[in-house]
RNA sequence: GGCCCGUUGGUCAAGCGGUUAAGACACCGCCCUUUCACGGCGGUAACGGGAGUUCGAUUCUCCCACGGGUCACCA
């Protein structure tokens, strides 16, 4: 079999060297996990915090997967979380292409390339059948007499046009030392490991060739990935041995979960990102949560919590990184998302709630950016806006039990009678603002002799319907307008009559 | 089942041989108050078990238990 030499040597000379490296594989699933999401960030950030450079690949090898469109999900979602990327499909770059399918003949060759170095063979088997019901107490690994086949023997049957793969030859004996950045040393046996397929009858890589090859001739320096790849590393490192090859920092992260036992599934109905923006999380906050479920900051920063990209950029080390599975709490997420919308400018706030607001509200007569403001310090997520703010449309059917409060010594008997005090009063008052409406009601209660929440409790209910509003009684009465206040006390006192 | 990895409160986690074992979420209580919320203050709650090593183990070693990962021509 003749090899083409200056191939390879071209190759190798695209290669990128001194700057640290790193890469974000996908394979284009449509959607982006949240474990995903998490490993995209650390990637980015072990680049970022290096100075070094950050590359978008596609692994898009299982021609079975394939989903319509799911590239753009990633290219997407980079962006708007921020995630740049210096190479990759869409910008190029000195090692490109940077999709898998594209790079078919590369990986072709170096397999030929690992065959002549004796760290591969040919292998002419039929297909394993049905993994998924082999019994696991009885696995075998895969053993045949192909690597015996002799260079002509090789060349006849592929001339006859037999299928075949190439399989990785695993010495037969010793053991295999690996290190990970964050779990440390590794060995195994050897004789533990699998002859696995590295390139398929398709002539397509599998990802555990790919990843390499294109690791290797990308010039990616931190190899960042699930912890799921922690079993079959030792065999990459084998890989890299037959080529001679330098071997990355590895850097594996155990995955995110959705209790104890489960890990996050979209199966399960577990939310990936673009659920949780849906949802009406804020990118900025999923981003934070996320950096700190399965890391935390070393010393002066290791009391902080909340952490721009930048910040993290400048704070994150590998060395951080937790050893062990974390459980994706969406009650802490909330709480974060919920520090982020109050942190929003007033304004920016608007813009996003708007079309919520709009939906909610078709009453021209409310001022939607008073709503927004009442709105923003008590809402978690975006989501949470039409059930707080929908009585404002409309007055919800109400218990009248609503009106018996016992902090407010309130009744229903005088709740009524405040309503009644309070009516005309407020009839008489021409300028409707939030302050005039308090100053009011307060001089109201000091002739009555009464305390505040004798009258602004009821009020409240009688605008509201509601146990819990969005702001007091008269915020509430300055949005709602004189007219349409006024006819709701009025519907409230026929109530209590 | 083999191999690999992990194990600090309900959750995220700090700790890297000597600490009253941080902090955050959640929960509970109190205060503030124009309800709820926000805010302030405080509280409940943890080193999986057993042997070692050591003057001293949450920190080091080993065993066990539990949990996870992996064992595909999927990534």
């Amino acid at each position: 079999m003749e090899l083409d030499m200056q191939y390879f040597e071209q190759m190798e000379q695209k290669i990128p060297h001194g700057k640290v490296r790193t890469r974000f594989a996908p394979s284009p699933t449509g959607y982006m996990h949240v474990g995903n999401l998490r490993t995209a960030l650390y990637t980015w950030l072990i680049a970022r915090n290096a100075g070094g450079t950050f590359i978008l690949r596609i692994e898009d090898t299982d021609q079975g997967r394939l989903v319509e469109g799911a590239v753009d999900v990633i290219y997407r979602t980079m962006k708007e979380c921020g995630l740049d990327h210096d190479e990759g499909p869409d910008v190029g770059g000195p090692v490109a292409p940077y999709i898998q399918s594209q790079r078919r003949d590369t990986y072709g060759k170096y397999a030929d390339l690992l065959v002549s170095r004796g760290g591969a063979y040919y292998c002419f088997c039929q297909k394993t059948e049905e993994p998924e019901n082999a019994d696991p107490k009885n696995v075998v690994k895969h053993s045949c007499s192909c690597p015996l086949l002799t260079e002509a023997e090789v060349a006849e049957k592929k001339a006859a046009g037999l299928p075949f793969v190439v399989r990785q030859k695993i010495p037969t004996e010793g053991t295999t030392t690996f290190r990970d950045a964050s779990f440390g040393e590794i060995t195994v046996e050897n004789s533990e490991l699998d002859e696995q397929v590295l390139l398929k009858s398709d002539g397509l890589p599998t990802y555990n060739f790919a990843n390499v090859i294109d690791d290797h001739l990308m010039g990616i320096t931190h190899v960042v990935r699930g912890s799921e790849y922690l079993a079959s590393a030792p065999k990459y490192n084998l890989l890299y041995e037959g080529f001679g090859w330098e071997v990355p920092t590895y850097v594996h992260c155990s995955p995110v979960m959705r209790d104890a036992q489960h890990k996050m599934s979209k199966r399960h109905g577990d939310p990936s990102y673009e659920d949780l923006i849906r949802e009406g999380y804020l990118t900025d906050a999923v981003l934070n949560y996320v950096a700190l479920l399965g890391w935390s900051p070393r010393g002066e920063l290791a009391e902080q919590e909340f952490f721009s990209l930048p910040e993290l950029a400048k704070a994150f080390d590998i060395s951080g990184i937790s050893k062990s599975p974390a459980v994706f709490d969406i009650q802490k997420l909330r709480w974060m998302n919920a520090e982020y919308m109050k942190k929003l400018d007033p304004q920016v706030f608007y813009t996003m709630a708007e079309p919520i607001l709009k939906k909610a509200i078709q009453n021209p007569a409310i001022d939607l950016k008073a709503v927004a403001a009442l709105v923003q310090p008590r809402c978690e997520i975006l989501s949470d806006i039409p059930e707080r703010i929908d009585f404002l449309q409309e007055v919800p059917a109400y218990d009248t039990e609503l009106y018996v409060h016992k902090k407010s010594k309130t009744t229903k008997e005088n709740s009524l009678e405040s309503l009644k005090a309070v009516y005309p009063v407020l009839e008489a008052l021409n300028e409707w603002t939030n302050e005039a409406l308090y100053a009011t009601l307060m001089a109201l209660a000091e002739k009555m002799e009464v305390k505040n929440s004798l009258i602004l409790w009821p009020l409240r209910v009688a605008v509201s319907g509601k146990a819990s509003t969005p702001g007091g009684a008269t915020e509430l009465c300055a949005i709602l307008g004189k007219e349409e206040s006024l006819k709701r006390i009025q519907k409230a006192m026929e109530l209590l009559a």
